[in-house]
DNA sequence: GAGAAACTAGATAGATCGCTCTAGCTGGTA
DNA sequence: TACCAGCTAGAGCGATCTATCTAGTTTCTC
């Protein structure tokens, strides 16, 4: 966990400037030389405070982002009036972003989930863990407005899939076209498990 | 475009080989002396069939297997008696194929999409050209079952979203739990979008 | 203020990256 | 047979990759 980490220490610049450009160019895509270079740190310090080298310092980054973005997404749901407007504000707000970002800044683990899916055990676990911290979070928020525990399980799983797969999408056409229509099913989806 | 190319030759043999390296380790992930080594081939004959290297390779390997897959998942839905039969098959197919390869083979240009999609514009544009031409080939089956032009391709936008967004799910997972959540939400839009 | 621990600093090793280069081989045509 | 593309074959280049190493600096504790 990146709990009690002062901000503005080199392992903390480490971790935001890793975590940066994870999201822009992938876990292979991204070098150790370029990730100090960009977080002002000296080499040494990596290996410092990372001893286990790029898989250590990926596994943190992927718990860190993870528990950041789930309590960005979950800020967005506590402050709209009820989930299917909260659905519909995450996909609003995550197309600003990208077209803000240039569309660069998506999901911060997505590219690297799939990119070590099938070469790095640690990090695989990690990206899962992630993923399955979101679909809990979201499903207690489903089951709180009244969706049984299956269906609302099936529904945040359905969810951050079209959320996820739109990213892709919006990311390769440099359009929000796709996120667009992914709330709008998303929005629905939910709307149809309250009627149920 | 990869047609009337003679499978078993040097040349196809890369093409194939690339696309498989592809889907497991990504475009950086991908070294061209490990496609080489693969496919059985010499260096030379990669340089001399793809004079522009490891991009020009990667452009010709998208638009392939995007074309393949395509295909593919038109075969499936012209072998089911209806449309929402079709979108359950292709989920249920993807299911058994990712579990079948150990959760390595899923969409064979998701991977690369999301690594060069802020790093490599031609590479970009490939895979935005391949997600485009399956939205417009999900939308013709759609409208031909008599869903409006609009709708059908909000809805082939979401379906093909959900499918990507549950590889990344399941791959991250190994599990195949996210396919039949996002199956499930796919076939139910396009049932809702029919009774419209 | 002394000493230990934490951290900074960067040169450098060894491997691998994409790519270029020159030869040699093969099959079809004159 | 002579020739010429098309293709095969792989050595090797400069750059870059992750990781290790030693040394210097700062910060905290007693």
């Amino acid at each position: 966990m990146a709990a009690n980490l002062k901000p503005g220490t080199t392992k903390a610049r480490i971790l935001d400037t890793t975590a940066e450009l994870f999201m822009r160019y992938g876990y292979t895509g991204t070098g150790l030389k370029q990730i100090v270079a960009d977080a002002n740190a000296p080499f040494g310090s990596l290996y410092h405070h990372f001893p286990g080298g790029k898989q250590e310092l990926g596994v943190e980054v992927i718990h860190r982002s993870g528990a950041m973005y789930l309590e960005l997404v979950l800020g967005v749901f506590d402050a709209a009036p009820d989930i299917v407007t909260g659905v519909h504000d995450c996909f609003a707000g995550a197309a600003e972003v990208l077209r803000a970002t240039d569309y660069a800044d998506a999901c911060p683990i997505e590219t690297v989930a799939l990119e070590v899916a099938s070469t790095n055990e640690p990090l695989r676990e990690a990206t899962a863990e992630v993923f399955e911290s979101w679909i809990e979070g979201a499903t207690e928020k489903f089951r709180a407005a009244g969706i049984d525990d299956s269906t609302a399980r099936e529904l945040s799983i359905s969810v951050i899939a079209l959320l996820e797969g739109a990213f892709v999408l919006a990311r390769a056409s440099r359009a929000t076209e796709a996120l667009d229509a992914a709330g709008k099913t998303a929005a629905a989806a939910v709307e149809a498990a309250l009627r149920r």
